[in-house]
Parts: structure tokens; sequence; C-alpha cells
RNA sequence: GUGGCCGUAGCUCAGUUGGUUAGAGCGUCAGAUUGUGGCUCUGAAGGUCGGGGGUUCGAGACCCCUCGGUCACCCCA
């Protein structure tokens, strides 16, 4: 017998828990599109060619690849891996973005904003929260270089996550530019950049001195490293702007901030926003504005995003961009345990018990009434005399609900009862 | 990709320093009972002890490999 265990990383998803995820999708969809975001649908599966030097730094390693097919497909002996595959598993939801709207801009409104929910695959070791196969929710704004775009995606996006259920939650909002240009007049060399921002980034876990050290170990000059950490270590309270002008970053770029904070500051509730000069976010295709999302529940991001104004030259278009990921499944298990937020559509189930062989007519006609008027209708067969299946339907919603499933249950003996009696409600 | 911990029935777990036919609760199924169904009682089914190899007279317990889970790195949503 084979085994039914789900492939690695991948999971099932029972029908409870997809009433829960089809709710906070609904909810998703719903808030991005009161603020004017148009829902697209792209390939799962893009070419090599696409996915790969797209700026995905680490995410590239870890494409599903698909082999060739058919004669396209030759083995040899001196064929690499890389000659017998030609496409891959989308990481994100960003790049194939890029190539839709390369393709598809002459029929897009300008600026174009999108959203996407969608399934991306990334063949990484699984782990709490961490899955080989997930789903994002992205906004993004293609067309528009102003900072409009960021404040837009912040306040929809922050939104969509309170509307979600979520409670608090922060934004680090950070440029990367400025971060560049601080590393760059405190000293470090211009290939060391990347190492040392990479090291920063874990600030907010290590130690400095761990930090420090291993700054010293990238091969940036001891003295540097120690300065450089005074320095940001200064710009975090409330001079964050005037400290890191003084350590070296361009005005327009931190006024730009600025501006971004003071807008979206205050709009959501429960949403902090900060800059973050440490904020540096991965070493993908992000040019310039970066953010991302933590929930005091849980231990990394839950959203993030920026701005990556670069990506769409690839196809011979100069247009700037930047957009936001929501990690639906990371927000799903934040707000597990959670009651469903406002406006959930829980739904109204009703058990029909009838006897199959006297009363399917009068059972089917029942069920239409019964839909009509909203419920949604189980036809339970069910043999007149016969043991009351009422312990089992009890304990079948019972089940329904610890998976997540809201929403009442009813159940009616055809013949016998006038009107559905409630068996539970949630 | 690297390292630590874990893997017994559908679920939650017992299982003494290796020693007869591997147990419980919940759930499932069957029957009984109950004048209004979810209670109670009885019984049954269900386990290649994740898989493979090894040590041993004997392994669910010990060793190796492998698969899966989990946690920490790495990186990220």
């Amino acid at each position: 017998m084979q085994s039914s265990q789900s492939f690695r990383g991948m999971r099932d998803i029972l029908p409870g828990e997809v009433e829960r995820r089809s709710h906070f999708l609904d909810t998703i969809r719903t808030v991005y599109s009161s603020h004017g975001f148009h829902e697209i649908e792209t390939p799962i599966v893009d070419s090599l060619e696409i996915l790969e030097n797209s700026g995905g730094g680490e995410n590239e390693k870890l494409i599903f690849k698909l082999l060739k097919r058919g004669e396209k497909l030759q083995l040899t002996d001196d064929t690499s891996p890389d000659d017998l595959v030609d496409g891959g598993l989308r990481f994100d939801l960003t790049v194939p973005l890029c190539r839709f709207y390369a393709e598809n801009a002459v029929r897009l409104p300008k600026p174009f904003r999108s959203l996407q929910i969608g399934q991306v695959f990334r063949a990484e070791r699984p782990q709490k929260g961490r899955y080989r196969q997930f789903l994002q929710a992205d906004i993004d704004i293609i067309g528009d270089s102003t900072a409009l775009s960021e404040i837009e995606l912040l306040i929809a996006s922050g939104h969509a996550l309170h509307r979600l259920g979520l409670e608090s939650f922060e934004v680090r909002l950070n440029d990367r530019r400025a971060l560049e240009q601080i590393l760059l007049k405190q000293g470090v060399g211009i290939d060391q950049i990347i190492g040392v921002m990479v090291a920063l980034d874990k600030l907010d876990k290590s130690s400095p001195e761990q930090v420090v050290k291993e700054i010293i170990a990238r091969g940036v000059d001891p003295g540097v490293a120690e300065s450089l950490l005074e320095a940001l270590g200064r710009a975090s309270g409330q001079h964050v702007v005037d400290e890191l002008a003084n350590a070296g970053a361009e005005e327009a770029i931190l006024s730009n901030l600025e501006e971004i904070v003071s807008k979206v500051r205050g709009s959501i509730h429960g949403m902090g926003v900060r800059i973050d000069p440490l904020c540096v976010r991965g070493l993908g295709y992000y040019t310039s504005t970066v953010f991302e999302y933590s929930s005091p529940k849980w231990g990394s991001s839950i959203a993030g995003g920026g701005r990556y104004d670069s990506m769409m030259s690839r196809f011979g278009l100069d247009q700037p961009a930047c957009g936001v990921s929501l990690g639906f499944e990371r927000i799903h298990a934040v707000l597990a345990g959670t009651e469903g937020t406002a406006g959930s559509s829980s739904r109204r189930n009703l058990y029909l018990l009838f006897d199959q062989t006297e009363q399917l007519g009068e059972a089917l006609a029942a069920a239409r009434e019964y839909r009509k008027s909203g419920f949604s209708v189980i036809l339970v067969s069910h043999r007149h005399g016969g043991r009351s299946p009422m312990k089992r339907l009890a304990s079948e919603a019972e089940e329904l609900r610890r998976q997540g499933a809201q929403g009442e249950y009813w159940f009616l003996q055809l013949g016998t009862d006038a009107e559905p009696r409630l068996l539970m409600h949630g």
C-alpha cells in the first residue's frame, strides 16, 4: 500500500479550514477592491529565463524546476541539470506580474493597481509557518514613481490586516539608498555593502557585539564597524532622520520617508509605522523603499514589500513599480484561535433527514425551499425508525468547527418536524 | 543546504534497566436502553510500533541509514 502522506512541505486543507480561509480571502478582496485595485491572475509556471536573474536573490536557488518534455529532453553524457529544464514554479508574485504587465500594458489602466492572490513555491526546508507551497496576496502599483504609491499601498494593506482581525502590528520602513550612502560614507567598501547590510539586518535578533563581529568577519575594518554601529545605534529614537542625515544619508531620500510616515501614521487603528534604517529585506529586486510588517504574535515577518523601479527594464519598459505582499499562511496562523472578524459570512447549515425509499421527491422539494430561504441544505438519507444520526451529525458539526468553520447547524426530520431545529451554533 | 529534538490505533498519549498474544481515553461501527433523538450500558473493528538494515536467544525500546515532523541557523511570507 502506498503512503497517503502529502509531498514534503505540502499540505491538505480540510473543509472547515477552507471555509475560514475563504472568509479571510473575501475580506482581503473587498478591502483591496475598495482601494481601487484590480484583480488579475498569472500562471503558476514561468520560463526559467524569466524566473532566474530576476533579482529574486536567494529565492532563485529555491525554484522547483520543470523537466523538458518529449524530444527536447535529450540525455547525453555531457548534459548538465540545467540542460534538462526549461520552466519553473514561481517563487513570488512580483516576477510574474512584471512579465504580465510588459505583455499586457496596452490594455491596462495607468498607473495600474494590481491585486494578485496566488500560490507560490519555494523548495525550502519546511518549518512552522513555512511551507513549500503557500499563498500570497499582493498589491502593486505600476507606473507611479512618487511616494503616493508607498502611501496607498501601506494604507490599503494596513486596512486589510486590520479588517482581518489583527489587533496590533508594526511596519518598519526604510530606503535602501539611505543605508547604502551611510555605509559608503562610513568607509565600507562598495563590494562589502551587501554583506554588511545582511549583518545589520540581524540587529533585532542578535546583540550589537555579535553583529560587529560578523561585519568584521566580512572584511570590514574593525574601527569602521564600531563607528558604523554607533552611528546607526543613535538613529533609532525620536530624531532618526537627523541622525541619518548626520551619518551621511541624502536629505531628499529622508524627507521622502518622512512624508510617507506622516501620511500613513494614524490612518489605521493598531498599525504602528516607524523608520528603521536597518530594515533591509533580502537583497532582491528592491531599489529604494522597503517595508516589513511584524506582529507581536509572530517571530518573523507577516508581510513585506518595497519599490522595484528597474525590474520592468528587463522587458524593455521603463516603469516604476512598488508592491506589498501579505503572507496569507502566516497571517492565518497569527489569527488562529480568534473569532471571526466583523462581516463574517457564517453559513446556516441544515441537515435534512429523510427516508430515501419513501420521501426522496418530497425531500428534494423541501431542500429547494430551504435553500431559497438561505440555508445550506445537506441531505441525510436515513431509514425511518432507524437509529437516529443525531449524534453523528452533532460530532461532525463539532469537527468542522474545530477546523475553523463558523456558522449554525440545524436539523429537520422530514415528516416529523415542522420547522428546522437548532443543533448547535458557533 | 547545516545542526538539535521527535515519530506507538483516525486523534491525544501509556508502554518500568531490551523479555510472552502492544494498552488507555476520545472518536468510529454494531446492539441494548432511554416516551421526544446529542445521555447511559455492552460489544466490535482498528496498529507493517514511520520505512529499511544491524546488534541480540529475544527490539516499540539499543546502533546505522532513510523518510516525515519540529526547533535553531540560513533566508524569507
